[in-house]
DNA sequence: TCTGGGGTCCTAGGACCC
DNA sequence: TCTGGGGTCCTAGGACCC
């Protein structure tokens, strides 16, 4: 904790649901759910109407669609429209400060003692910060966040979260215990459900309560690393500094099956998509890895994982797919498995390449084994991914709601829905008002993806 | 039609070594 | 020949975060 505030915390409000309205003209004022959309996807981002008719981040979006009114949009999200906004907001907080700390695509802390002349008074820095947010919204075509500022991560991020959407909150030192007090133990960092469920067992519900708890009784009931941590973030003790890039530790893909697969050849096609996902990203960050570890989820979704670790770091698709394809042997599969996933771990950089050229080479290899290629998917099955594939059922595939489209004739526009053939789209964007809805055959030649639209 | 996907960190037990 | 203790690695699971 510093003498001053000069952390501060932004969060994009909504994020996907903002950018789609602001991509999709027609959904502005209206819910909109972003999400999985198959049967068991779940909400990634409910748009502020959307939340108004109990819609959440984490639910089940079948519990969204019976919460929420009809015309409700719920759309498959669109990754590449995300980060592109992302990338103009993080430059925007790059240019008040460098050290700049992005936790997710919405998210950043920005250590404001770090930049270049900047008034660090509680007036100056809402100034600074009042601007920062005005520029985000014009740099981006509209989009809004919210910015807490105080003496610590953890003050910085409950401030942004105060006064949403589009607040600003600075918390002055020595305000902080105030604060904190009659808010909810969920507040703290590190305290999850799970943690707030066994407080509440020993009745403590806010800060304040926990205030009360000495150290060892948390440890004891925690463990030495989080009940300690617990005990000093209560006295808002947090001197978790602001870094600007971590080193990735592990690289995984996942699966959620829409329905319970039993199937060998199925699982296995699964697990050879998987390890090429999972490769081409390791192999994006230059890195290799030591660990590789399945994860399965079986019908009743109990969930367990099983891992080797190699003698030396590998990148190679191949190899990655033989430890998981043999570590995937050792699981009961008869039930039949909701979810698939491959992982890596224990990561090494470029640095390590000899290595990996010395595994090439391992004279106690078979001949060929440190080269397998990886066999192609077989043909049947699996176009699962992107999920929303699997969703619409029948006829071409393709279209997911909420994808950018472009017809020859009409211009460009989004899918609303598809489905027994058809597929349906409402032509317009952002700089447009709302347009007309059109529905073509599934495989019209006139009509074709596109990328996010510019505004 | 309950419960995604991509991560991080911590704990605990057993193996193994000194 | 009843019996230590520390350190590290590996595996598995759990909580948490966005």
């Amino acid at each position: 904790m510093r003498s001053t505030a000069s952390i501060m915390h932004l969060d994009l409000d909504a994020f996907f649901a903002a950018v789609e309205q602001r991509d999709k003209p027609s959904l502005r004022g209206k819910p909109v759910c972003v999400g999985g959309i198959g049967a068991r996807g779940v909400v990634a981002t409910a748009s502020y109407e959307a939340r108004r008719f109990g819609a959440r981040s984490a639910m089940p979006t079948a519990e969204a669609r019976r919460r929420c009114p009809p015309g409700t949009a719920f759309l498959y999200p669109r990754g590449d429209a995300y980060r592109a906004s992302s990338r103009i907001v993080m430059d925007l907080l790059r240019q008040v400060s460098p050290l700049v700390e992005q936790v997710s695509v919405d998210e950043a802390y920005v250590d404001l003692a770090a930049g270049e002349g900047l008034d660090l008074t509680p007036d100056g820095v809402r100034a600074t910060v009042n601007d920062l947010l005005r520029e985000i919204t014009a740099a981006t075509g509209g989009l809004t966040a919210s910015a807490g500022i105080g003496t610590s991560k953890m003050l910085a991020k409950i401030g942004s979260d105060l006064d949403k959407p589009a607040g600003l909150v600075l918390v002055p030192p020595g305000q902080e215990l105030e604060l904190l007090a009659p808010l909810s133990v969920r507040v703290v960092s590190g305290i999850g459900p799970a943690t707030e469920a066994r407080l509440r067992s020993f009745g403590v519900e806010t800060v304040a309560d926990l205030q009360r708890m000495e150290r060892p009784d948390l440890v004891s009931i925690f463990g030495s690393a989080h009940g300690g941590s617990l005990y000093e973030l209560a006295r808002a003790r947090d001197d978790r500094e602001v870094v600007v890039e971590r080193e990735a530790k592990s690289v995984s893909a996942e699966e959620t099956f829409e329905h319970d697969v039993v199937d060998h050849d199925v699982l296995d096609a699964e697990l050879v998509s998987l390890a090429r996902r999972t490769a081409a990203r390791l192999g994006k960050s230059a890195a290799f890895a030591r660990t590789v570890t399945i994860k399965v989820r079986q019908h009743d979704f109990a969930t367990s994982t099983r891992s080797e670790t190699l003698l030396h770091p590998t990148g190679d698709a191949g190899v990655i797919l033989d430890v998981a394809r043999r570590l995937l042997a050792g699981v009961d599969v008869s039930n039949g498995l909701r979810l698939l996933g491959v992982g890596v771990s224990g990561l090494s950089t470029h640095a390590q390449e000899q290595l990996r050229f010395d595994e090439d080479h391992d004279p106690l290899l078979p001949i060929g084994e440190a080269d397998a290629e990886v066999p192609a998917t077989p043909a049947g099955d699996v176009r699962r991914t992107p999920g929303p594939a699997a969703y619409t059922g029948d006829g071409p595939p393709d279209w997911w709601p909420g994808q950018d489209v472009e017809h020859t004739e009409q211009g460009t526009g989004w899918v609303w829905g598809s489905g027994l053939g058809r597929v349906t789209v409402r032509f317009e964007g952002p700089t447009t008002g709302p347009g007309p809805v059109r529905t073509f055959r599934a495989d019209d030649p006139a009509l074709r993806k596109t990328g996010p639209p510019q505004w």
